[in-house]
DNA sequence: CATGAATGAGCTTTCATTCAT
DNA sequence: CATGAATGAAAGCTCATTCAT
């Protein structure tokens, strides 16, 4: 019989990213190993080699699928009525442990000693700020954003905040439950908002 | 006799952690070993443990010393004359792979699973962020700084941008070389100025 | 619609052994890994356990099927006109890698420690000698060689020094392409050479 | 307390090495495991390693000391009064399972894919072949061997034929106890018998 | 006949840590 | 104070073999 497989492989190929998403979480990059990953994606050792040809090769793959599932998050974001609230809003969002398990610091960690992942960051890093850009450089032809600004470094600028907020939260947990995220949106706003006639935000 | 041990052990102590701080900016945490902090120090293994415990202290001892080292030159940077300014050219500038040695990430990383570590994280955070409110709140009483904002909430914010900074530069190297610290200058200048009857920069 | 099944199946069984020929002189025996042999063989790893029950008997049934072809070619050797030079001149022919492709010592090593495959060599070597001992009777008979000598014996020994002439090129490479074919053949040259003034062992 | 450890180590590595040679002459340089030879040599798999740096360079030093112990064996026998007899004699003796823990025919097999090992071997067999021209020309000096033959090329070809020996003794055990090594002797002192007439072959 | 998914034992190697000296 | 020998657990990975399809 043939095979129905490239449907199954794929399958299986998200089942151990799922799984390592997780391990990942639970103890970093190095901290997982191989047969944690197996036990939770309810697969032996060996198997796993089938799916991909190291450890390494699972930590990039996994960086891929999550900041590209991030950019998709992201483009929804930005067709909301206002997006750079929902936006800031998403940012400090601590629901069901969501910051304990992202993995944007391992990833900036990593990234500073494995090429490879520095590369796939900056891919999405690029991708991800482009189209951010393209956001702003509408709203500025539509006059409710300082049309003075660089789109592109703005929109650099505007993700640089994003990471800040995470951080932010680790540092200080207790900031989840006050009133960064407005402080976040001041912050923004008074950024981007129109210099010239003093109007205000 | 014997006058010179506690110095001699103190300092030892210090040539481990500065060891340590360059093995795991080079290899991370995990990925840094034992026996290369040893060979980086000078030491025997056997040796090292008259000093720390275990692994983890070291860790812990290492990143404590960062943070207070961090404050000090913060501390220092707060009394030049135009202080955000300085500041923001500090957390952008790329020299001797800075950037690259800096084990924020890591410390961030590793602060999401290691009780510890995140509670030294915490102190570090709040005793710094109280040494930048202060700074706030006497700039607010000179009308330079807009008297509505909450000193505590801003310098929270104002540390997220210098993690968002770092983080930044990693995302995309080349921002390093261009008009980044303008860029975070203006985001700050606009954040923090006086709103009253209309605009400044 | 079945009839040439049989035939395939010996097919397809050659097609294995000739693919674990190539690998296990390339990697040797414990080198060679199953998988790499079906991707030689162009066949999946659950196929080739319907031909082989598993892999010593593949290296079994290689080792028997190299060695019968051996004998052929050694059988053809000896009705050409001047078997012993023909013969010398086949020993320390180095052409296309011959010498590392032979798996002689991988066999000789291997039959220390197997039963199965010591008793393999063991039959083909006694039925070679047999051959040549066979040829050297008579040679004695028509008074080409020393009449004294045992023929099994020194087909033994003819068959020692074909492995020691292999033995010599891989210990020192270059002898494959000075006259040490020449120096061989004056070996066995003035051992077999009737002995004129008739003196015994 | 300074150490008397020069001593130690280097009589740990001949320890490791001694069980290495018993591991591998019982299951082969593949077959032979980490934690086999661990436990011939009473010590931990961790430690082992730090005598070693991996498996190859424990292969490497057996073979270059058993190569070397087999030169210093070779030097005393050639002074003996009837060198070539006594040599004969070795090679054929079969006591106490000397040919089984003969690892000749894995160190040859190895060689043809392993650089370094045939590296090592070639230095130890050009060595020998040195020591034994030396003496095959004094004998020639001496009018007791052919002053015809070539040293150099004349001591491989005995060299070989040690080989090819041992060969003999694996492709067919009966042989050790009949008379091979009689016909060794015969095949050796004919080829090296002073030719009386001076004629060629 | 043929595939390749799946297993699990075993491999080499590394590492934090301990301890006798 | 200082060494490095020693351990043992665990890591990442490979491989012969089986089995459902």
């Amino acid at each position: 019989m043939r095979k129905v497989d490239p449907d199954k492989h794929e399958e299986r190929r998200q089942q151990i990213l799922q799984a390592a998403a997780l391990c990942f979480a639970r103890d970093g990059f190095r901290g997982a190993s191989i047969s944690e990953i197996c036990a939770e994606a309810g697969m032996s050792a060996g198997h796993l080699y089938h799916y991909f040809p190291n450890k390494e090769a699972i930590v990039s793959a996994m960086t891929e699928g999550g900041l590209a599932r991030a950019a998709e998050h992201f483009e929804r974001i930005m067709q909301s009525p206002d997006p750079i609230r929902a936006f800031i809003a998403e940012s400090t969002k601590t629901k069901r442990g969501l910051i304990k398990e992202s993995l944007v610091f391992d990833v900036l960690a990593e990234a500073g000693r494995n090429t490879e992942l520095a590369d796939i960051l900056r891919r999405h890093t690029l991708a991800l700020r482009a189209l951010l850009a393209d956001f702003l450089r509408k709203a500025q032809e539509q006059g409710r954003i300082d049309a003075e600004l660089d789109a592109e470094m703005t929109a650099a600028i505007l993700m640089a905040i994003i990471d800040g907020a995470r951080s932010m939260l680790i540092r200080d947990p207790k900031l989840g439950k006050g009133d960064s995220a407005d402080y976040l949106e001041l912050l923004v706003s008074r950024f981007l908002a129109p210099q010239d006639s003093g109007q205000s935000v």
